[in-house]
DNA sequence: CGGGGAATTGATTGAAATCAAGATAGGTGG
DNA sequence: CCACCTATCTTGATTTCAATCAATTCCCCG
């Protein structure tokens, strides 16, 4: 229980989608002693995703204000649930490395992906409006993400006017992805829905300073079918034929964008 | 241009969606002198939809500084836009009454609706993120709209705490209700949606004083269709069946709910 | 009260779900 | 380090739900 696998440095900056050269990390050193949980100080100051995440538009004089709230760093393995639907709010969170994916269950047990958080993604929106969490959010590789107490970000947010402006602009951006959603899955075809899916996570990718060509997606094909409103085997039947026609190259999560207008024009 | 129908006053508070007889409303008073743009001031503590909107939570000696920046309602004809996807962003919107829908475009121009605002809802959140809108605002009936101005709603929300409490729960909500929207579309069938949907305004419509029962939906079958991820035809062939199994009761867009149970168990 | 958009209903088609069977590969333990 | 085992993925066959095409009918607005 919350023991990482040996010869996995959890702590260092792993990019959250990557090309597989990236996504060599080097060797680990000797395994450390093991502690229940561990949490490490977070700087947004030597974080690669500062320019993206929550300090965007923070003066250097501003920076350690937001840096003194997010005391901690925690890691979360493959697998694991960071908070589920239902949870009580108290912390907003920043994805820091790695990814995870958020879901929601129907009442009679369905379940449904609602979104893919990468590297310098904000997590835990969903649990403002009602004091506790809408949805799930589950690590799809081991990752780490830094913790912000909410209550003590609002008060920032009434000292700092560009900090405000950042939490307006992160909520506002979940507002429009989620709109764009609505729109994929509401007016696109099963085709068309994968595509725009690729599309997206390529263009993140490539925000994040990784490969817009080639990356390892590490949701499942039912995780995307979820995402997708489709089928997991819908979701293969398409990236094979997306593959056919020379627009991707797949090998399991790993993929690579081979024709990216040709994607684009369905 | 921005002239009213004669004898309806646009003024006064009409519920967004109403039993009838609430919809019935007593004969305006003689024809006004007519003017191109009538824009009234908007005072929160005379309106019913306080509790509900934007006021929420302020008390009575901060409510006059939120009613200081709303300076003026706004008239919005049936079918007339109160901002288009791409127009710059400068206020936040707060529905009176009346009722609006939201709309967005992909490029091929295929439209889709993702969103039913009733009154005392907001609208104009997706413009935060880019400073403009992402989306287009549709009256579904002649409604009125109060006026936010973004700037000065931000500098109270510094000053008062419950304001910025009360902002930030509204962006929450939308976030949550839009990733009902996504877990609707992405995992129901079309019967399970109508009936979701028509749940929905049936509790909406309680929240705000009115039958929970029965009530007319402004939008079209085709509206409809597009918010569930469906087509018109497929709407009306689902009322129908739930009128047959004596679920609901329809004449075009007045609905009578006579089955809440049953249509809850699909 | 007349015209036209909106709604209903039917017939047919089609895209994607479902059911089913193997093939791969990732991780675990010997 | 290798081999097994289970997850995951791919592909095929069939079914099904909803889209599309089509024709009235309704009723709301002017």
């Amino acid at each position: 229980m919350g023991l990482f696998p040996y010869n996995r440095s959890y702590t260092m900056l792993t990019p959250t989608v990557v090309t597989p050269s990236a996504a060599r990390r080097p060797p680990a050193g000797p395994a450390r002693p093991v502690r229940p949980v561990v949490r490490s100080a977070a700087r947004c100051s030597s974080c690669a995703m500062r320019p993206l995440c929550m300090p965007q538009g923070l003066s250097s004089d501003e920076l350690p204000k937001l840096e003194a709230l997010i005391c901690s760093a925690r890691p979360v393995r493959r697998g694991d649930k960071l908070y589920r639907a239902g949870d009580a709010f108290e912390h907003l969170y920043a994805v820091r490395s790695g990814s995870l994916k958020t879901t929601m269950a129907h009442r009679d047990g369905r379940e449904q992906v609602t979104g893919l958080r990468l590297a310098g993604e904000a997590l835990g929106l969903d649990g403002i409006s009602e004091d506790k969490h809408a949805c799930s959010a589950t690590a799809l590789e081991d990752s780490t993400v830094c913790i912000i107490p909410y209550v003590a970000l609002k008060r920032l947010c009434r000292e700092i006017g560009s900090m405000q402006e950042r939490l307006h602009k992160m909520m506002g951006e979940q507002i429009v992805r989620e709109g764009g959603q609505m729109m994929l899955l509401g007016s696109l075809s099963a085709e068309e829905r994968v595509a725009a899916f690729l599309l997206d996570v390529s263009e993140r990718n490539a925000k994040r300073g990784y490969s817009s060509a080639e990356f390892n997606l590490r949701m499942t094909r039912e995780d995307m079918g979820s995402y997708l409103g489709t089928t997991l085997e819908t979701v293969s039947r398409t990236l094979s034929r997306f593959q056919k026609r020379g627009l991707i190259d797949t090998q399991g999560k790993f993929i690579r964008i081979i024709d990216l207008e040709g994607l684009r024009h369905v």
